[in-house]
DNA sequence: GTAAACCGTAAACGGTGTAAACTATCGTCG
DNA sequence: CGACGATAGTTTACACCGTTTACGGTTTAC
């Protein structure tokens, strides 16, 4: 897993963790304009041949995990200066912030997206499997989903009451959430973060793939409908019209 | 002048027809063991070479298209066959049935789910984009939710009370839904169809794409808390235990 | 009966992922 | 310093992909 150039590593390996911001640089440059991803693409790009990547990845289906991983973490970035945008003790303005930026960005970079979210798993246990699990922008939707639960304290099933998988699956999670900061009776809280990730998860990927009347995508109105028919369930029913006024002025900006 | 089979249809167009199920028919076989749709393989799975299909076809996003339009259509006489399971005058039942059986088809046959519900419509004028307008299964699921509003009558928005563009497309509609025998006050209720549509889409997608805790996927939690979140829209909230038990009971199934 | 429309073929072009063999360079150690 | 092994790149090759072109048979229609 490659990361920021670290000066205690050799020169050889310096080289090769840069190697490895080539391959994603070059690869999230070619998604910018195809929403296809060759590997051959990508060693054009950078200058070399293309059996030449098979020292840096594995195979084609790495390549893409890796440069899906590094989309994940950048696009988080934008996704938290969004919330930051709000004071820090606005927990429900930040998370709909960056719920916002999060559509955003998706409809501004569908190829990316696609690569990152609508790509399938095909194993339980694989390289994907693992990368998913730590996946930054999970780690971040559930602290800022935490902090508005800190703020506002709104009601969460008991982990008691949940059928017993989903009671195991909160024990020991196997999605990206930041749990382990979360005393057992509070476990519930994830149950609802998945509530909500996955109904954002579904009017996104239906924007992105133009699988909805082109007129309602670009309002952002079904959007906005989601958020609020969520809003309740994280108490923030009463607040919500606040909060419309930070979706729709941010729905009205373009991504980076 | 008399005609045995089909006047209109000549026999080199019969076997026009015919060519072309054969066509969908090799492709199905062939997603059924990969998820890679390839022009080449459906040729030689129908005895011809490749570009021999360029006679049915224009190009290899055609032949997707129009299979993707076939499964739709036979996949929905499953969810069809899954709501005349009950009675005619159980509305209710009727639509968790068909909503249920598609859950399980899709995760039973993911490939033949993501040509359908998860490829990206490139352009707002394309052949794929009039396709989808027409798409058996929409008409299938607003007829259902159309049957449970005749026979419940739960509270719709009034159409004046939504946004200009939702009206608009509620109006004249660019996605399948069977409207035309809807008056126009009661267009409402589509809004209320695209709203479960998208909370249905996004567990099915997640649950499909395998972006979820393959525990909870196996047991199906998930997407029973989504209807269950949505039953009160429609007015089902005291009819849901028995609901629910429907649907447990067609989990337990594989899908055809 | 003949001309046109249709349906298939073979050959070829440029693209893909991947494997193997080979080579030049770099880092380390005697 | 010199040698050697690891590393990072090359070239070549293979099998597959979508697509185009030119060509040959059949079937239909006038």
């Amino acid at each position: 897993m490659p990361h920021l150039v670290d000066p205690t590593l050799t020169r050889r390996e310096r080289q090769r963790e840069s190697t490895y911001v080539d391959i994603v640089e070059a690869s999230r440059a070619l998604l910018a304009e195809s929403p296809e991803l060759s590997l051959r693409a990508v060693a054009a790009k950078m200058g070399m041949t293309a059996p030449a990547l098979y020292r840096y990845v594995a195979n084609y289906q790495e390549l893409v995990d890796l440069v899906a991983f590094e989309i994940d973490k950048a696009a988080t970035l934008t996704f938290a200066a969004a919330a930051d945008a709000l004071e820090p003790d606005d927990a429900p303005g930040r998370l709909v912030a960056a719920t916002t930026e999060f559509r955003q960005w998706a409809l501004g970079n569908p190829h990316e997206f696609a690569i990152v979210f609508a790509n399938p798993v095909a194993e339980a246990a694989c390289v994907r499997r693992d990368l998913l699990t730590v996946a930054s922008s999970g780690l971040l939707m559930t602290d800022l989903i935490h902090d508005v639960w800190r703020q506002r304290g709104f009601a969460i099933p008991a982990i008691d009451d949940l059928p017993d998988v989903v009671r195991a699956s909160l024990e020991d999670p196997l999605i990206p959430a930041k749990v382990e900061d979360l005393a057992r009776e509070d476990r519930g809280l994830v149950w609802v973060y998945m509530q909500g990730w996955t109904q954002l998860y579904g009017v996104v990927v239906l924007e992105v793939m133009g699988h909805m009347d082109p007129r309602v995508i670009e309002s952002g109105e079904m959007f906005i409908d989601v958020i609020r028919r969520f809003a309740p369930t994280i108490g923030l029913a009463e607040e919500m019209p606040r909060l419309e006024a930070i979706i729709r002025e941010r729905l009205g900006r373009a991504s980076g």
